[in-house]
DNA sequence: GTCTATACGGTGATAGAC
DNA sequence: GTCTATCACCGTATAGAC
């Protein structure tokens, strides 16, 4: 950012693969499609990241570890419940339903079957923390106690990945909010 | 049914490949793997079903209609909305969440980029279809009109199926129910 | 209907040179 | 770090015999 510099081919590599799996799942990337994509060979792409397990994880800790810095610090920040709610929903929106793609997790949740053990782990990792972030909010709700804000936070997140799916399928963009609205 | 009779191969194929793409979706099935699952060559699968795309829109289009046919239908019911609703909910759950299984469509879903046109259209259709049955039954309560009840009908269903990709995340089988207990 | 045989390309992964 | 070369598969698909 501060120099105009490359970046590292590592990073090229993870950037290559996060989109990949975002437009087609674990299957749907391979190691000379990345190499190609940035003009080097398969081999070298194997001295970054061994196997193709260990790129995913990669990608899917570097993806979670982003997203959690990016989320509003509970403790430092002046906003109200709904306020944060919203800004999650319209995030989801903006980064996911208006790129039209599924989410990096949507993608490897259907996958699961086929992912090393380690790369299910991070996903499931990831799931939590956004869980328990959206829990802690409703908990600031007055009159909602710890078991109604579990519920709600999954009854959330659950509404967030259903919605892109129909979105996804239908290929209709107004579904989201349509599914999503209740929420607000 | 009737008869003792077995299936013949092409029932047989699409069997093995709808659970295969409910597994690990459109990219993980192969006709030599179903081929050898019932004891014959791959080129006897295509024979059946020349390209891989006709098999998914044959499984597709079965799995539309028999869906379609299991639907109450609402014309000759005498159930309340909420019964019909908490059906739907539990036969979702009864189908895919117990079987620690993702529904078809969404697997699907996630793979629509690399689904030949055929089977996109195929799956967008089967998704109108529940939506349309899902309004309908909102139409039947009362003080609800046809905008509020599409919109409840986006709403459900994609709790439903972010519910489930919830699940297979985590590995959480209650999720589904906490997902989904505001609809009941 | 099912087979054998085959074509052709894609895939993850490794050994060893530069 | 990147390369070439190579491996042992796996994939879809087709032609033609039985």
């Amino acid at each position: 950012m501060n120099k105009s510099q490359k970046k590292d081919t590592k990073t090229q590599i993870m950037d290559l693969a996060e989109k990949a799996i975002i437009q087609g799942g674990y299957s749907a990337f391979s190691f000379r499609e990345l190499a190609a994509q940035i003009g080097i060979k398969s081999a070298s792409v194997h001295y970054h990241f061994p196997t193709k397990g260990d790129l995913a994880v990669s990608v899917m800790r570097r993806y979670k570890e982003s997203f959690a810095n990016e989320l509003p610090q509970l403790e430092e920040i002046e906003a109200t419940p709904k306020q944060l709610i919203n800004g999650f929903i319209d995030g989801f929106k903006n980064k996911i339903v208006d790129n039209q793609n599924m989410s990096l997790c949507t993608m490897l949740t259907t996958d699961v079957q086929q992912l090393p053990d380690e790369v299910k782990q991070e996903l499931a990792a990831f799931y939590l923390i956004k869980l328990q972030w959206i829990e802690q909010v409703y908990l600031l709700e007055e009159a909602t106690n710890e078991s109604l804000a579990k519920q709600k936070a999954n009854q959330m997140l659950a509404s967030l990945h259903g919605a892109s799916i129909l979105v996804q399928a239908t290929g209709e963009t107004e579904r989201y909010e349509e599914a999503v609205a209740y929420l607000r």
